[in-house]
DNA sequence: GACCTGCTGCGGGCTG
């Protein structure tokens, strides 16, 4: 049925190619993209071929004859807009229909000849297409006003983040240029929730969500090895490098700097063993040029066998060829991000795939087995909702004043109130803001006119003013003029040193503050790089799971000898406590020296307490890896406060008040957040960081159980 | 001891 809805060039495409048949989820969208006119999103996991899911009914339908772009892919990453070119223009040749990449760094030269003669496809990410909007508002216009399909790839890695808000804007800017509306695709992994997906598209109603949630069969092994030092255990490293020497194998550490202490260690084993020497690390501080070898290798490799130690850089689907085993050395944050990195393996239909977890410490593999089990059970993290996106309202706000060079007042409010993004944000709040950007001469108000204000200027005329997230500055290391990558600073670096980087050792021979530059050569033994960053948040449904493995006696046949016992002596540490019913107690201990309080809650319902807390002048440190929290109290003090706690969350928004007048710095994670009027950014700040209902309920359910 | 993503316009120098 489906194959017979094709157009005639389609069909040959698929009969040259010797496609025998259709993977479900292109029968499904070949049928239902050519007979309705709705919004879809295509949910399948990694390389079960999504891209053509969406491409062979599309081509089949659109008459590229019309006049302007036609289809406009858009990408969350450069690496991908490169890696689906090639699969979309082979369809294309049977169609005479160009192709065009349009990103920073595409070649100009065809982007000029697109201009010229708008048509076709253009594959564009979100930051290129905004930079359209801000320095060639006509080119949108000419390019695309006659838009059919726009087609999002990885829509989940934008779902819930700063910079779908952002996209979402977008597209709803070019919905506001078309004569006729254009119809969205979105091509998504397995996500746990789909209104937000069907949001991105701006009409819920009319969005269908076409699922295959075919998973591929995984064998999971944990291992335990306890980390004593700074440095991984030798016998965890000697374990890894047996398990993975005859396979091509990607490793998931967590960190830039393990991936580069794990990459290195593995080469210097298999060295000694006569083993294979691809050893590669994959992350954002190795040179691009380095990393997109890296990924060829690993493609075009069939002989030989690989290694690479990388961070979520190779979680979205970057082309890499098969992969037969993936190794999580301590626990995911997410089961969604054990989702993608268990998606990269087993490539070969209907083969099933090794999983090692590995890890260092009893809370890591307590983690890690929560995360699995709830990925057995099917459970996903909804994504997150962002309700108050004032600060990329802030940002667009700029952006269509700056791309109409001055706009009429009641235009720009009107724009921003009908853009489809917005729609929790109402006028009287858009009016708030745009006052306030006139008062801080970012805008400047002329007659019924806003135009770019002097302080403006500095920041719509900045590159940085594409991107709606923020980055952290780097030091480029040099080897002989060659990149080796770029690293954030950090106290370590200075002459004389050596660090890892790019699964090589090198000593840091000068260091250049001025043009941030390191410049370095080889060298034999090291130490892996520091990196400072914030953390992500873990869901409540994991800390919930770790409670229940503590307070029961199941025999997990995942785990090994060594990580049932310590899983059980984790038990019998905790059966002091006598739980009776995980969903309300929760541990409490007096100790020695300090209270301990264990709340197995969310990162964000640990943080708003932690902030509560902060209120009462109480003194405490959060370990939110234990999902603890340390007093130095006596305990009737603490229990006096404690019973008073949630009362004091209707106090918060003036403690924030107080807090932003002493210290900047904590709306600083918002790069557009910090121009909004204070009463925005307390706002904001109760969306994102902290969990204020979540918490309420928690702290008016919960029971302390222990020493009580 | 905690991840990742993107980037215009303009001018100067060089090549064919």
């Amino acid at each position: 049925m489906a194959f017979i809805l094709l157009s005639e060039p389609i069909r040959k495409y698929l009969y040259d190619k010797g496609w025998e048949q259709l993977r479900p989820i292109q029968i499904a969208a070949i049928e239902r993209i050519l007979t309705t006119d709705n919004n879809y999103i295509l949910s399948s996991r990694t390389a079960s071929g999504k891209t053509e899911a969406a491409f062979l009914p599309i081509l089949s339908k659109v008459n590229f004859n019309e006049i302007g772009v036609q289809v406009l892919y858009i990408s969350p990453l450069i690496a991908l807009i490169n890696d689906q070119f090639s699969r979309i223009e082979e369809l294309c040749k049977y169609l005479d229909v160009s192709v065009t990449k349009w990103h920073g760094e595409a070649n100009r030269t065809l982007k000029t000849h697109l201009v010229k003669k708008p048509s076709g496809i253009v594959l564009i990410t979100p930051e290129s297409l905004e930079a359209m909007f801000v320095n060639r508002t006509f080119y949108v216009k000419e390019l695309f006003s006659n838009l059919k399909y726009i087609v999002v790839d990885e829509i989940h890695s934008f779902i819930g983040t700063d910079r779908g808000v952002h996209l979402k804007s977008i597209i709803s800017r070019l919905q506001n240029i078309q004569s006729k509306p254009f119809i969205i695709v979105g091509l998504s992994a397995t996500i746990g929730d789909f209104i937000e997906a069907k949001c991105f598209t701006g009409n819920e109603l009319n969005t269908k969500v076409l699922l295959d949630r075919t998973i591929r069969p995984i064998n999971a092994h944990f291992r335990f090895f306890e980390q004593e030092s700074e440095e991984l255990p030798i016998d965890l490293l000697i374990d890894l490098y047996f398990e993975i020497k005859n396979d091509k194998v990607l490793i998931f550490p967590n960190s830039r700097g393990r991936a580069e202490e794990v990459a290195v260690k593995l080469k210097k084993i298999s060295e000694k063993e006569n083993g294979h020497q691809n050893f590669f690390s994959h992350h954002s501080s190795i040179d691009r040029e380095i990393r997109e070898y890296v990924e060829y290798f690993a493609k075009n490799s069939i002989r030989q066998n690989f290694c690479i130690s990388c961070t979520s850089t190779l979680e979205l689907g970057i082309d890499i060829g098969t992969v037969d085993e993936v190794v999580q050395i301590d626990s995911t944050n997410s089961v969604t991000s054990l989702i993608q990195r268990v998606g990269r393996s087993g490539r070969t239909e209907g083969e099933s795939s090794n999983l090692f977890l590995y890890a260092t410490d009893q809370w890591n593999l307590l983690q890690s087995l929560a995360c699995w089990l709830l990925y057995t059970e099917g459970f996903i993290e909804p994504p997150l909702r962002n309700q108050n996106p004032y600060d990329i309202l802030l940002h667009q706000a700029l952006s269509i004043t700056k791309g109409h060079s001055g706009i009429k007042l009641n235009d720009l409010r009107e724009q921003l109130n009908k853009n489809f993004s917005f729609t929790q944000i109402d006028l009287s709040e858009i009016d708030e803001i745009i006052s306030h950007l006139i008062k801080i001469d970012l805008l400047e108000k002329l007659g019924q006119e806003v135009i770019i204000g002097v302080e403006g200027e500095y920041i719509v005329n900045n590159h940085e003013f594409y991107s709606v997230f923020k980055t952290e500055e780097n030091f480029k290391v040099i080897n002989a003029g060659n990149t080796i990558g770029a690293i954030p600073f950090s106290p370590q670096i200075k002459e004389d040193v050596n660090i890892f980087l790019a699964a090589r050792i090198w000593k840091i021979i000068s260091v250049d503050f001025e043009a941030r530059k390191i410049d370095v050569i080889r060298a034999s033994d090291g130490k892996k790089p520091r990196f400072f960053g914030s953390g992500s948040a873990v869901h409540s449904r994991v800390r919930d799971k770790m409670l229940q493995i503590l307070n029961c006696d199941t025999v997990y046949d995942v785990l090994n000898q060594q990580c049932l016992s310590e899983i059980s002596r984790m038990r019998k540490d905790f059966a002091i406590y006598q739980i009776q019913d995980i969903k309300i107690d929760r541990p409490f201990l007096c100790a020695k020296k300090n209270l301990q309080f264990y709340t197995f809650t969310s990162t964000k319902i640990n943080q708003t307490i932690d902030l509560l807390l902060d209120l009462l002048e109480i003194e405490s440190s959060l370990d939110d890896k234990r999902s603890m929290f340390e007093f130095e109290l006596s305990r009737q003090y603490f229990l006096k406060n404690w019973n008073s706690i949630s009362k004091q969350l209707i106090n918060l928004d003036s403690y924030l008040d107080r807090l932003l007048d002493k210290n900047l710095h904590i709306i600083s994670f918002s790069k557009w957040g910090v121009y909004l009027p204070k009463k925005f950014q307390i706002k904001l700040i109760k969306d994102k960081i902290l969990d204020i209902p979540g918490t309420e309920l928690f702290l008016n359910s919960i029971r302390l159980v222990g020493d009580i």
